[in-house]
DNA sequence: GAAATAAATTAGAATTATTCCAATTCTTAT
DNA sequence: ATAAGAATTGGAATAATTCTAATTTATTTC
């Protein structure tokens, strides 16, 4: 594990945000002079095989990354946000299903935020046809 | 839900595979002549949203979209390998936890596929010292 | 059923994210 | 110190996705 492998694991294991590569950098350059964006992709992408990070896809956002600490996450369908939730731990039970080459998993749960309710609701309002 | 978005509704809930938006694109254009990725974009988009498919990203690999019938997946971390696997139905259990907000959740198992278990240890031989 | 309005689609440009690659720097072991 | 290997850089290249303005298609309304 080289220098600048260890100072991305640490920012992202630190943060609190889900941070995007892009924004690791932008983390690393504060302390680190003459990082390259490709270090750090290169290096998300060498912790992420290690199993020593994670990685999130969501709708509309570059992938972002986060630690391995047991949680899951709460997504919303429509504008992407994204916040982490602590639900039972599924390890054991699903690992009875899987077997040994389980390594770890992840579960996201999907629902509409209350932002995009209320966005929802007023817009079909919009539409209604008040005939008199 | 305008034609085209039938369309691809039907051609991602009929696949086997996991088709990206590209793949669906080349499928739709088989059909029906002068469609445009960007309406592929916008209705697998608007597909999503409604909760008609669901979207999964694996490292190395574009988007792709899959149908909603309950299932999971086994994603290899090393090669991004993505198979179907039929887990136990988690949504009581999880609804329990989560609430009526919830409208389904997605799970996605880690693990390292044969073929990336064999290149790791054939790699580790190869660096492999041999003394005398 | 024609005109007006709104919605969906197109084509291609623009943007963004990510990977690639050749050149350079840093490590490590001798 | 030097050679060999690994990691990193910087910038170019690629790929995926979004955006935009123009056009087409569908839907209302009269």
């Amino acid at each position: 594990m080289t220098k600048n492998a260890e100072q991305i694991l640490e920012i992202v294991t630190n943060s609190k945000e889900h941070l995007s590569a892009e924004q690791i950098f932008m983390r690393m350059k504060e302390t680190t002079k003459g990082v390259a964006l490709a270090t750090v992709y290169n290096n998300l992408s060498y912790l992420y095989k290690e199993g020593l990070i994670r990685k999130i896809s969501v709708e509309g956002y570059p992938d972002r990354y986060d630690n391995i600490r047991r949680h899951d996450h709460l997504v919303c369908r429509c504008c992407g946000k994204l916040s982490d939730i602590q639900l039972e731990d599924l390890t054991e039970l699903l690992q009875k299903q899987v077997g040994g080459a389980m390594l770890s998993y992840d579960l996201k749960i999907n629902y509409i935020c209350e932002d995009c309710k209320r966005k929802r609701d007023s817009e079909s309002e919009g539409i209604m046809h008040y005939e008199d």
